[in-house]
DNA sequence: TCCTTATTCAGACTGAGTCTTAATAAGGAA
DNA sequence: TTCCTTATTAAGACTCAGTCTGAATAAGGA
């Protein structure tokens, strides 16, 4: 029983007064053995395969505190959809999009990302995510 | 009367074989004398006052010839919309996007600018255009 | 001038994300 | 435990950015 697998975000939860309900943890469950980049839709779609009863509805109100609880992160967007990621699986990258076959690859750079922080620090501006994404057409596609 | 601003446009079209229309060439003047960023509707808007005489699907059909031609780039999206803004009007630069007040901040970074390009040679990929944003909360919002 | 075909317009359509309302359940008080 | 208040949930309607369709128009080559 992995109970101390929920343990930070039912205490996140209640550390913001959010209620913890059953769903939530459920869903936090669900979500967090997710791999790979999924939408919301894709995400609902996955999680009934697997047997966990979720609205979209729910998904979408608990974005923000999946979000703020670091258990997700925004991932890509493309012209239709926002895309994330289950967070705790792997540190922080960006990406680089082809709009022509939707592929998509992964990079980070430590030095980008320290210069950003730099970059807030001199706005005073607190940073909740950041979405960095190099769109173009890869080698592939341009034959 | 300044019919060499828009030959480098007429010449793009011809180039890449696209008929040089009259409202083509009407959008790409209406276009290239706006300023600030605006979404399609405020686009569209925004000429209608000025007197053009476009359709919003005139304007979405032409976005990615716009685009290409170096016209216009991506500047940032929010939940809802995709924001632009008139190239030839300043250099290149990213977004602080404070998502409490919806203000943009502007900010240029040659080094991260360099580094980007890099990557994009390391994968061999065509970056048409790159969306970097980082969103979150600004000084004044956070009281 | 004619003909082919890209472009334009009007308006219907799609679907991600939001909102509403009624029903349910968390959690505090007693 | 029981009751009560209030946040949360489910179902489904709604919004609107962006796309598509089909008929009318006009660019540009012959």
């Amino acid at each position: 029983m992995p109970k101390k697998k929920n343990g930070h975000f039912s205490d996140f939860l209640k550390r913001k007064s959010l209620r913890v309900t059953g769903e939530r943890l459920r869903l936090f469950e669900g979500v967090s053995r997710q791999r790979g980049h999924f939408n919301v839709d894709g995400l609902v779609r996955r999680l009934h395969e697997q047997g966990l009863r979720v609205s979209r509805d729910m998904v979408y109100r608990n974005l923000p505190v999946l979000l703020e609880a670091g258990v997700i992160e925004q991932s890509f967007k493309t012209n239709r959809d926002t895309f994330y990621e289950a967070a705790a699986r792997k540190k922080h990258h960006d990406h680089l999009y082809c709009r022509t076959c939707n592929r998509v690859v992964e990079f980070s750079d430590p030095v980008i990302e320290e210069l950003q922080k730099k970059i807030a620090e001199r706005f005073d501006f607190k940073v909740e995510f950041h979405c960095h994404q190099l769109v173009g057409v890869c080698k592939k596609c341009r034959k």
